[in-house]
DNA sequence: AGGTTGACCTGGACGC
DNA sequence: TGCGTCCAGGTCAACC
């Protein structure tokens, strides 16, 4: 579901909103595989801990809370559909609610999640790790010619591989491909230092540009106080199938890649 | 090993 | 209105 930009908007957003409370109660729905630590387990590190932070590394949000002289890292994917949002108790908890941290004031953060593929966890602080992934919006270019010159995939099946890049999905790989204006088809290995320059800077200025409208709202997604983002009016090819292309009037295309929807224009990308 | 495919879930849109 | 089918932003196990 959410790619960077809506986890890094939703991050920010909680972080802001809650850090120094402490947490007085946590209830947890009992679906047993939203939750990777046991709920009691989940529960009992929670309760009476105060937040620290909470922040974004790929598409994971990573909570630090600390007792005592102990700090744990709460970790949230989202999956597809989840949510993380600040409430006021006051306001009705939405079906699918899979977990609730109650805060010293009363307010709540609530995991909603209706198809389940979003999953808890908790670690001790410091020992997470993402994965060997990079951050797109901090990684040379030296480095990202590096990761996809061996790949013998297609690009976009590349784009999507959180080990090699943090928080891309479907959205915006469709997206920085067409700004890039490479067909999603082509295989990275081929693909010269020339275009994966054009590839590097039209990802960070579609993630940098979907952040400051607070992330794309395609179905059900919203940010930490329940408003939605305005980056899906900036779609060029994403669910813009059959419709002229923005730059030449081609009708735009979908195909199925690496078992995804992905869509391009078939004259501006080569 | 790298690459590819299907399974995991629920709900909304669409067609008949 | 009601039912069936298809599709959805992610990940991971199991295969080739």
């Amino acid at each position: 579901m959410p790619e960077l930009p809506e986890v890094e908007t939703i991050a920010s957003g909680v972080h802001q909103r809650v850090h120094g409370q402490r947490i007085v109660r946590v209830w947890t729905s009992g679906k047993p595989q939203t939750f990777k630590t046991p709920e009691d387990e989940i529960a009992t590190a929670l309760t009476g801990a105060r937040i620290l932070s909470v922040r974004r590394v790929g598409k994971t949000i990573v909570m630090t809370v600390a007792r005592g002289k102990t700090s744990v890292e709460l970790l949230i994917h989202l999956g597809m559909t989840g949510r993380l949002l600040v409430s006021a108790p006051e306001v009705p908890r939405a079906v699918h609610t899979h977990a609730v941290l109650t805060l010293d004031d009363g307010r709540e953060i609530r995991f909603v999640d209706p198809r389940r593929f979003g999953r808890l966890s908790l670690q001790p602080q410091n020992e997470f790790y993402a994965g060997p992934g990079h951050e797109p919006l901090t990684i040379s270019l030296d480095e990202f010619v590096a990761l996809f010159h061996p790949r013998h995939t297609a690009i976009k099946a590349a784009l999507l591989n959180q080990s090699l890049l943090h928080g891309i999905g479907n959205i915006y790989a469709d997206e920085s491909l067409f700004r890039a204006a490479i067909r999603p088809t082509r295989q990275a290995a081929r693909l010269t230092r020339a275009e994966l320059a054009r590839l590097r800077t039209a990802l960070v200025e579609v993630l940098r540009h979907a952040i400051e409208l607070g992330g794309s709202s395609v179905s059900d997604y919203v940010d930490a106080d329940g408003a939605r983002g305005f980056f899906q009016l900036e779609h060029r090819v994403y669910q813009r199938t059959g419709q002229p292309c923005l730059v030449c009037g081609t009708p735009i295309q979908k195909i199925t890649l690496a078992g995804r929807s992905t869509h391009f224009c078939p004259v501006c990308q080569k």
